[in-house]
DNA sequence: CTCGTGGTCAACCCATCGGTTGAACAAAGT
DNA sequence: ACTTTGTTCAACCGATGGGTTGACCACGAG
């Protein structure tokens, strides 16, 4: 799976590794303490930071025989951009869809807007 | 995999999954016609749709025999506000360390800037 | 009623994933 | 030099994911 964007979405797929980057956006951190709150080993957070790594949502340093991990801000816009786009596409064809109804003889009542959200 | 999040971002893990939401911004489609592109097996793209409409990204309406494919934007918003959270909490955090680093009485030579990106 | 057509369900295959344990490596501290 | 602390590597395990084939169901056309 080479593509940047498929590593980017399938690292955030997994719940454990949000909690990481949301928990980085706050500080940095060594893999011990981020692995503490988990009931996990800490070779599991460590493979869960390789993930984030290879999605380069994550840049790990060396100082002294720590390994502070940091989150990369960039690599986000990737994903907006994609999402952005594809949602400006479904909202403008959903308000074209709406004039076309609007502008419908009134033939055929338009449901009045069933959304009981 | 129960919560949401999850559920969108791995839908969108997937290459072929992003191309078939691309295409469904543009127009509605039903599952042959969503296929075709592809050298995959109709029961194939069945299941991405299947995926797709877990996550919420996408509604199959029952119109005589066909079952037209529609996009739904609204859960793109939930992705959007996760990662603009932790986006602008990283460059916020990003900033503040500049600020620092800017205000340091140069003391100790502070390891400067060692990251060579 | 029967026959295409559009779509799904079921069972299976193999690769990947998240997790484990156990060993190894790297850099202090003593 | 030996030990401790932090981290990773390797091998394995069960579950899930994307794909296949083959049967099945729903519908409209003849």
């Amino acid at each position: 799976m080479a593509d940047p964007l498929s590593r980017v979405f399938s690292a955030l797929a997994d719940p454990t590794r949000r909690d990481i980057v949301a928990r980085l956006a706050v500080a940095d951190a060594t893999v011990n303490e981020l692995a503490a709150p988990y009931d996990v080993t800490v070779q599991a957070v460590s493979k869960h930071l390789r993930v984030l790594e290879d999605a380069g949502l994550v840049s790990r340093s060396r100082e002294a025989q720590r390994r502070p991990v940091h989150l990369e801000a960039e690599v986000f816009d990737l994903m907006t951009k994609w999402i952005e786009r594809y949602r400006r596409q479904a909202e403008e064809r959903y308000r074209r869809l709406d004039d076309v109804l609007r502008s419908m003889p009134d033939a055929d009542p338009p449901p009045p807007e069933e959304n009981p959200r």
